[in-house]
DNA sequence: TTGAAAGCGCTAACAC
DNA sequence: GTGTTAGCGCTTTCAA
């Protein structure tokens, strides 16, 4: 790799001080210098191809324009629209995020926040809250400023972008009642999820606030297919009555569910209605297409984005959290229960 | 934010010079120093809790440890499993992934290729090439290290991690002819992507070497579900006969044509066989499961991440490309033609 | 309006 | 085995 041109080199083409380069060159304070010059330097500069050092200049500002975030598995489709949105957010101010998966296991994290932290973020975007997330205290003590998105965290108070899931699931449930369903299985995620809780909440409430209806409640101990597979092949093979309805977790749940209810051959809607939480890619294309909450994730990145920017530039902490609105898409995998 | 910890807290701490405590702490130049000391400057650090810039090293060393990663759109169910793959490779090595979306769009990738070389990327991996990726000429102008993923690029020259698609191709027309198909329609991804001509060209072949079968190809200007169902609904509305079979560019212009068959009340895999590309997440649990080639998109993001830190630290080019091999994962979307 | 000088935090060459 | 010195490429006082 060969040399690349510095300032100095530029402020030689155009016969003037590298101070006058960088000014010239930095639309804060292009003002300051003679029209003319301006003009000289950036013609300088376009010839040489000269391009700043960001890391030269972050060490002088003490900022990176780099934001850390940190999330479980990008590989999980919950999480691209958020990071999409974030980036979108970002890259037209200048800022790039830095991405960290943590697979929901404390040495990554704790990996995740120093790597991060050595790069001297300017602020955290955390998709990956749970109740015992120690390492955020190392960030909260180097005095980073973090948003929470879509879960919350336990320990350390930082604000939370997120989805109104209780509002979610009050509207999947009142779908379901209005078909006719009365004995509901709410396939629960694990308590270390604020999103967990929240829902888990929600579908208690909505149940005692319907005394017809017999709601009963299954944890998992993680949001995926397989553990909404095993959930649901446990209900069935359980004997007892079998309820009309599920009420996921989240999508993938939904979908294990599904895939369950094949391998009995059973069949969704007529033997059992299914609502999924979140409206992931391809929700609508699955057998049959999954009637779900949706949750706008991507302009949850962008929000969360766009609050943490707020806070580093104002240097306040924000007195709310966000709660985005969230509908109910209603399509074919919850139908009338069955006379 | 509180002013960190540098270099210097440290040496003053143990009582060294600032020099010692670099090469305590650098796992390269620790044997330098004395057992006794090296502890010593180990618990200072520690002690303050002393997380090294890496700005001010990546400035002094002139490498940012940091590698930029171009993808048309993280959204594209396609790209999360490579870069997952390259972070994986990268974050033992203490490399860092810089993430640009370029959503083929010209403007984004100059964008893209500029924020990258301001933060001094140590090197490219670039999943969005295509014939005409002008701003690749400037990243390679200035000396940077480059792999292409996936996709090759026309005008510059790099290495090229892929699948084997022309294999891929050909195993899914065994598969059809197998299954007595002789009509077949192959819709093809937009010629600027050199995997779309790869594909296509292994289709020609195929069909060349059966003169029994009719072979017939439709070109769609993007690869996306869209394309797909506009793609089927035309081949569906022209008069003449109907193929018995579509091998389509890729998973989402299969996805489109399912959705096409279902709108036009047709039923695959009963009045049509499609066969998709990429076995893309989900490709199983769609209506009905998808006959696709499985392509390992992780391991190819970490073929290029190992195949780019070779390059950046032996300085050589490597002389071929690498081509990973791919299989045909049959399911419920192909099946024998109608008598 | 522009220049000079200092310094961000680190590592590497050179001394001893 | 450890200290000294210089400097990576920039921005920002302070002067003029």
């Amino acid at each position: 790799m060969t040399r690349r041109t510095t300032i100095d080199d530029v402020a030689r083409l155009a016969d003037v001080h590298k101070a006058t380069v960088s000014r010239a060159l930095n639309p804060r304070t292009e003002h300051q210098i003679g029209r003319e010059t301006v003009e000289r330097v950036r013609a300088a500069a376009d010839k040489l191809g000269y391009i700043p050092n960001a890391m030269a200049r972050g060490l002088r500002t003490a900022n990176s324009m780099t934001i850390g975030v940190i999330l479980p598995d990008l590989t999980n489709p919950l999480f691209p629209p958020m990071v999409r949105g974030i980036e979108d957010y970002l890259e037209p101010r200048g800022y790039t995020a830095l991405l960290a998966n943590t697979d929901d296991n404390e040495a990554a994290e704790t990996a995740a926040i120093g790597s991060l932290l050595a790069r001297r973020v300017d602020g955290l975007i955390v998709a990956s809250g749970h109740s015992d997330f120690a390492a955020l205290a190392e960030a909260r003590d180097a005095g980073v400023h973090a948003v929470l998105l879509n879960r919350d965290a336990g320990g350390v108070r930082f604000p939370l972008v997120g989805g109104d899931d209780a509002n979610g699931i009050r509207e999947a449930m009142a779908h379901l009642t209005d078909l006719g369903h009365r004995e509901i299985v709410h396939i629960a995620g694990p308590e270390r999820l604020s999103t967990s809780v929240t829902r888990r909440e929600a579908f208690e409430a909505a149940c005692a606030a319907r005394p017809d209806v017999i709601g009963r409640i299954v944890e998992v101990p993680s949001l995926t297919i397989a553990s909404g597979f095993e959930a649901m092949t446990a209900i069935l093979g359980a004997g007892g009555k079998r309820p009309t309805a599920i009420v996921a977790g989240n999508d993938l749940i939904a979908l294990g569910v599904l895939r369950s209810l094949r391998a009995h051959g059973l069949s969704c809607p007529d033997d059992a209605s299914v609502v999924g939480f979140n409206d992931m890619l391809f929700a609508e294309d699955f057998t049959p297409p999954l009637t779900t909450v949706r949750v706008p994730t991507l302009q949850m990145g962008r929000e969360a984005a766009r609050l943490l920017l707020d806070i580093i530039q104002s240097g306040e902490q924000p007195t709310a959290d966000v709660r985005l609105p969230v509908s109910l898409v209603v399509r074919g995998s919850t139908a009338p229960v069955r006379p």
